[in-house]
DNA sequence: TATTTGACATGATGATCATCATGCGAATAT
DNA sequence: ATATTCGCATGATGATCATCATGTCAAATA
């Protein structure tokens, strides 16, 4: 059959990129919305407005797919995860970014949503090289959560950012996989709640370091 | 061929029986190891030393076998994790219950892990009957967590011990989606961290709460 | 003892999957 | 102008899947 070229005159390396980056769009959706297993060549590449043939111009297989897909999916959604501007402080950020984490927002939209929710129980059945790539994407979303806290360059918060993530983890993941809408609200205020707990301990421990620092001068 | 006949002289709904506890251990087991998709009936089946065609004498459907196969995983799995004895305070419990839960063995033990974390994710993906009966086992935990704790048979920590189960299903979730295992280990020790400020903060509370009906008295 | 039942095995069906072989045709290089 | 490259489509391959049709044989029933 007859070659469709909608996109005549086009430089071909541009051509293979835009396609590149409609594959990975619909990977990270895919692989969000129907997890490790429904991220599949035939369904991904339809969804990307090419056939199943082409796949293999661009990934050499289905697993590479799998990795470039996360990464881009998380790439794309940390900005709006850890970005924000103005936070007195720690705690406060804490809170601020559990809020809008913890939403009903995100909890709903499952095709757009934060991939490390998405796929943490996948990543724990997938291989070394996927995990590898969740940790790598994972210490960076971390250093962003300290992001304007960050001291001497050194990420001083680690293990709060660490609890925060594992409360809107766990958080997001049960009250998805519940069924009763009201019950599902009331996990995410809980986990909210908790985070603030934390965060209010955190600025307590701190304000106590600086006056002691303060006596000790 | 000739029927193979392991088991003669048995009551015929007996070896009904057994069969069906083999295929909802097997199925409980792969559940957990591969997630909603590897519990294929074909290899469940076969795990359980059937073969596929004497399914349907058990199940009307796959998505029966998953359900079954959950609750069975569950009911095995809560005594385990919530039966203790001896705790003076609730916050105690919350940290001892944490102790055993973000543990290095239940990391790394998949196939009889908890299935709360072990399908978290798959669950959001699932249909509503598969949902509704994740929410009915999880509130039936919720219940045991507050177990000695209950009074005038209400489950009076409900709140906490959701943020508990928030934090082991987020913390047993990301340390098993990462790579390296001090990484790994260090995400378990935070968490439990994590939900033994909460229980500290939760005994603070109920102390102030004690001292002030002692003084309205 | 004769008949029926039902748990299980075998095998077929059509769907979907990952991967590969092949060919086309337009953008490139010569 | 001619030759080459390569992104993409078509189609085949063998695997695995859920489900169903059919047969078999021992236990249950009559």
């Amino acid at each position: 059959m007859t070659q469709i070229t909608q996109t005549a005159g086009k430089r071909r390396a541009d051509l293979k990129q835009e396609s590149l980056t409609r594959i990975l769009n619909a990977g990270a959706r895919r692989l969000r919305n129907e997890g490790l297993n429904g991220a599949g060549i035939v369904p991904v590449m339809q969804e990307a407005g090419l056939t199943h043939g082409a796949f293999y111009s661009h990934f050499a297989s289905k697993d590479d797919l799998a990795i470039a897909a996360f990464v881009h999916a998380i790439r794309e959604g940390r900005p709006r995860w850890t970005e924000t501007s103005g936070e007195a402080t720690w705690g406060q950020r804490l809170k601020r970014l559990a809020k809008r984490y913890l939403a009903r927002g995100h909890r709903d939209n499952l095709a757009d949503s934060c991939a490390f929710v998405a796929l943490s129980t996948d990543a724990a059945r997938a291989n070394d090289r996927f995990r590898e790539a969740y940790e790598a994407e994972f210490r960076k979303t971390l250093a962003a959560i300290d992001g304007p806290f960050t001291t001497n360059g050194a990420t001083v918060h680690a293990d709060d950012a660490i609890a925060l993530m594992a409360l809107c983890v766990g958080g997001i993941a049960l009250s998805r996989a519940v069924s009763d809408e009201r019950f599902s609200n009331r996990i995410l205020r809980v986990c909210q709640e908790a985070v603030a707990a934390l965060a209010d301990a955190a600025d307590a421990r701190e304000e106590t370091q600086e006056t002691q620092r303060g006596d000790s001068r």
